[in-house]
DNA sequence: TAGTATGATGTAAGCGCTTTCATTTATAGC
DNA sequence: GCTATAAATGAAAGCGCTTACATCATACTA
């Protein structure tokens, strides 16, 4: 592989002067930049990026954190991130947090010691203080799906309580009076929010939360399942359902499926999140879309605005989610 | 952040000490190592992976070219390698390749211009000999899902010949004797040999391929639908359909169930990949396992193997499909 | 006891770049 | 043509490590 100072011997220039060229910022003359350019492409010359990164301190890799890469929601989420930073000649470094508190510190650990620009992260375990302290310290951070009011130009969030409210309101403006709800885990905070939503357009509707109407599940299917037992196995009526996301959506529509319930003849059910699962199963679920790939671009944008100077970039803090309205959800027969 | 010369201060010993101490390859005394361990640990110090990269001339990356970075099988793949890499403290650089030839040798350009130690690609477009040549070259690649006899060592692959056979002989161990089939892309290597197993199932039970009955889609649901259309619209009879992957035939199960055919009564499908989809679609879909996730981890493993010489793992070349037996394929009903 | 392995440590030369500062060369004003 | 100023280029000092190679104790051999 040709070094800099092969380039440089051939061109007949010094060292400096092809480095100039390269990151093209002080001025070369246009002759002598065409000599680099020429001997840059005979020796088929490619800089050699540890080198530059050790040089400049600048290791024009963003670490990238996230629960599970596996999985419908975050691969969405990476796939944005990579095109726009990749764009940028910037690569990404990722690593898998498990949702767990140690497990995302260490996550972040070796994000840092792998000298990431910067760090995108999406964490769920780790609490608001240690955000906060370590974004006070000197590698910037951008939180995606994560509000901390300290750190709000660092967070690229949705609107959950927004999208939870428009779920609810869609089977509201149908006719439902009987609505059953099964949320994600209460202690994270998107699922909290879309709660608030259900809640808001609840009351605006005029009718009041049934708690015997409520389950907690953890955001998977087999929960959304287990939590229609509970919900059926009460025997109190409902006409609608609304989950904390798609994948409960689905386990709780397939044991409705086995109870013989007509979905949505007899049952309404709106989702949460549009993952693409929510085109392929039966009926197609109604759901709240969640512009994860466009949120993850975002994101991306900012390092690149903040870290790398492009300033041209303009950003968007907080999302907007809208309803998509499929099969799953109808107007109440009378 | 400290440096490995403020550790050798303090513990009162020299830059060489401290480096034999972090790599614990050559010998220094237990008081020696002590002494430097302790000061590590009161400076916090972490070494720069940058400045270690350059001087050894390793980076400890290894580049990952995948097709997409969504979807549902990229992510388990990227799952799986990046756990084993993470144990080995080795990080990965993700580019995708979009299956474009320009753009699968960009990404790979990428990846070198990263000084990665070793790629791990799951390419499409791009020729064998490219990739022969490519692997004469310095940098090592493992191949995941192609086989190119000339490296063979090399390829991580999927029985794929043996997948379409099981998916097929299936169907016909219950009965069924007029199947269709939706293919992928001929073009892909995967998509054919799925095909010959097919064939050769085919030929085991004494039938005859019928042309008529024969599709070709690109992978993508939407395109299971259109062959389904086009297979539908000849009104030739057909119990049993065999698809290329599972996309295609939740596609195409939904273009059946438009028609009013119930699935598996009136048609059985079997699909191939066992995404997570297939549970989730109506009737859940029997299919043939695919452990994409394992063998991302094997190529990975090759890669600690090989390049990063950890000599007590055992590789496994080939893996072989098992059917998964679900919902929509039943024996025919006289 | 000198002679020689052997183990522990230090010295210093890079790795391939960036960047400051000094120097040279071109441009302009008079 | 000569100085004042700006533009182009070069020299050289790092960036934070690794790794020959050199050095120095210490332990063993004969």
């Amino acid at each position: 592989m040709a070094t800099i100072y092969q380039v440089s011997e051939l061109a007949g220039v010094s060292l400096a002067t092809v480095s100039r060229v390269m990151n093209n910022n002080a001025r070369v003359s246009d002759a002598t930049r065409a000599k680099v350019l020429a001997a840059m492409e005979e020796l088929g010359y490619r800089p050699n990026s540890i080198a530059q990164s050790l040089a400049s301190s600048r290791s024009n890799s963003i670490g990238i954190l996230v629960s599970e890469l596996h999985g419908p929601f975050y691969g969405e989420m990476l796939s944005g991130i990579e095109n726009e930073c990749r764009r940028a000649a910037k690569h990404v470094i990722i690593a898998a947090g498990h949702s767990e508190e140690a497990s995302e510190k260490d996550g972040i650990e070796f994000l840092i010691s792998r000298n990431c620009d910067a760090l995108i992260l999406h964490v769920e375990a780790v609490s608001d203080d240690y955000l906060i302290k370590l974004a006070s310290g000197n590698l910037p951070i951008v939180l995606i799906n994560r509000f901390i009011p300290q750190l709000a130009d660092n967070c690229i969030c949705l609107n959950n309580e927004l999208g939870g409210y428009l779920a609810t309101k869609n089977l509201l403006q149908q006719g439902h009076t009987q609505l059953a709800y099964i949320s994600g885990p209460m202690w994270k905070s998107d699922a909290k929010d879309r709660f608030a939503g259900h809640l808001r357009a609840m009351a605006e509707f005029g009718l009041s939360f049934n708690r015997q109407l409520f389950a907690e599940g953890d955001f998977q299917d087999s929960s959304g399942s287990a939590c229609m037992q509970q919900l059926l196995a009460k025997k109190l009526p409902f006409t609608a359902l609304v989950c904390g996301n798609d994948e409960m959506a689905a386990g709780a529509m397939e044991v409705a499926r086995e109870h013989g319930l007509q979905v949505p003849q007899q049952l309404s059910i709106v989702g949460f999140d549009n993952l693409i699962l929510a085109r392929y199963i039966h009926p197609k679920l109604t759901t709240i879309d969640y512009p994860i790939g466009e949120m993850g671009r975002m994101a991306a944008r900012w390092v690149l605005k903040h870290i790398y100077q492009q300033q041209a970039l303009t950003l968007k803090n907080v999302f907007e989610p809208v309803l998509i309205s499929r099969e799953s959800a109808t107007a109440l027969s009378a």
